[in-house]
DNA sequence: TTCGTCAATTTCGGATCCAAGAACGCCGTC
DNA sequence: GACGGCGTTCTTGGATCCGAAATTGACGAA
């Protein structure tokens, strides 16, 4: 059997994937020797594969002294945010006369989806009840289907993996409340899809560009709210130290 | 003395010099041997290096093949100026009430020189003279110090790393020719540059922004103009095989 | 008690060594 | 003469080993 792949990229595509994910919090140190146990390699391949998570900016890499899960401060965050909101500004007004009626038929179907399970999480947050970590992971994740629509129409693949690159960072280990502005944000976010499905539909470019962008700022102000930082709480056992 | 930076990091940044500068021509290949010797290294930190420039793009990795000097075809050369627009647009856009006195008084001082520039490519476009290549390099690098000014005072690293990222990769191994439409691009972009001084100067952020956006833009027209692929003549001795 | 010094331990960066995969050429066959 | 199988050689991926830097902790002096 050919090999397609090498040990250092298997183990970079894990990590980089555990940490966007918050499997691994920031700030925790990653030891080479640790990691070659867990992986059931040497040291070598692991110390490739961190220089890519180095190079790709997830963590940072102290000469001597280890590598870290970089933490995202809130201005970072909100430069990712304005890097997305440009990008997805762009990738939107490019796609909008290319998008086919097939596309436009997925955006809906993933848009209705889109609908009910930001009606769940609206009354989620109405109620004050506890926060349903799978729930808003799903209601995120068909967010991105609808932009990757969106992506995969535009045919940017610099654009699309920038911007995919600057969307991670942000569900980490944070703790995150309900609020009542929650309500709200989730209500706007919603339409404003269909807003830029209906620019898009319309085959105005230029409303739709404009639209996009201010969806993402407002994407922005949503997590802020959800993020509500309390503190770094509830550490996966075996990683912390 | 304490150590302040590994091996692999010091090669990975001659390197990326390299490449980006067109030293090292694109679909070279990079026998990590070669390298170790030329580095009086072993090949360990030459690979750690290899995988740094692949995270960032700048080659491509064939495992148990090697690893290749990424081309880049005009369609990525024009996506590459895309990207580059919106976000310097958005810096510019920051950055404007940001600008200090001395930041100005900055920028004028590189546009002056940046015009002097300018005026001798002009003359050298017009007369259909063979290309001064030390002179465009010069011309190129008042071009970016002029835009770093705005980058420096829009305090937005993510946005600076990206877009001087997109920055690099056309200065390649091209051989290049001089034109008439040239004259004519060379002084658009001067006074592009003049047009963002002055709406900066104005305080007008929003006029900055579509300014600068489209400057970018122009640039791409001038490269591609420039670059005017005429195949890839006069190698280096000693890269190509 | 607290601070500074120095040794022991841990962890990293790099060199060397070995196995596996790919490129190349030779030869035989059709 | 062209194509395909097979062994050699070259290059890469990964494991192991060693020296160096940093961290830790014990000890002693202020």
């Amino acid at each position: 059997m050919p090999t397609l792949s090498t040990k250092a990229d298997d183990i970079a595509r894990v990590l980089e994937d555990e940490i966007v994910g918050g499997v691994i919090p920031p700030d925790t140190v990653l030891r080479q020797e640790f990691l070659s146990e867990r992986f059931e390699v040497s040291r070598t391949p692991v110390r490739e594969a961190l220089r890519r998570l180095a190079a790709l900016g997830l963590v940072s890499f102290e000469p001597n002294r280890g590598v870290r899960v970089r933490s995202i401060s809130a201005h970072e965050l909100r430069e990712a945010f304005l890097v997305r909101a440009e990008l997805e500004a762009l990738a939107t007004e490019v796609a909008t006369p290319k998008l086919t009626p097939d596309d436009l038929a997925e955006m809906d179907r993933i848009e209705r989806r889109f609908g009910e399970l930001t009606l769940e999480l609206r009354a989620q947050a109405r109620s004050g009840a506890p926060r349903d970590s799978a729930l808003f992971v799903e209601w995120m994740q068909a967010n991105y289907a609808f932009h990757d629509v969106i992506y995969r129409a535009a045919e940017l693949p610099l654009v699309e993996r920038i911007a995919k690159g600057a969307r991670r960072t942000f569900m980490g280990d944070r703790a995150w409340r309900a609020r009542a502005e929650l309500d709200e944000l989730y209500a706007k976010n919603d339409l404003q899809h269909r807003a830029i499905r209906e620019a898009i539909g319309a085959g105005s470019a230029q409303a739709a560009r404009v639209l996009a962008r201010e969806h993402v700022l407002s994407s922005n102000r949503l997590i802020e709210v959800v993020l509500e930082t309390l503190g770094a709480a509830g550490r996966e056992p075996g990683w912390g130290r």
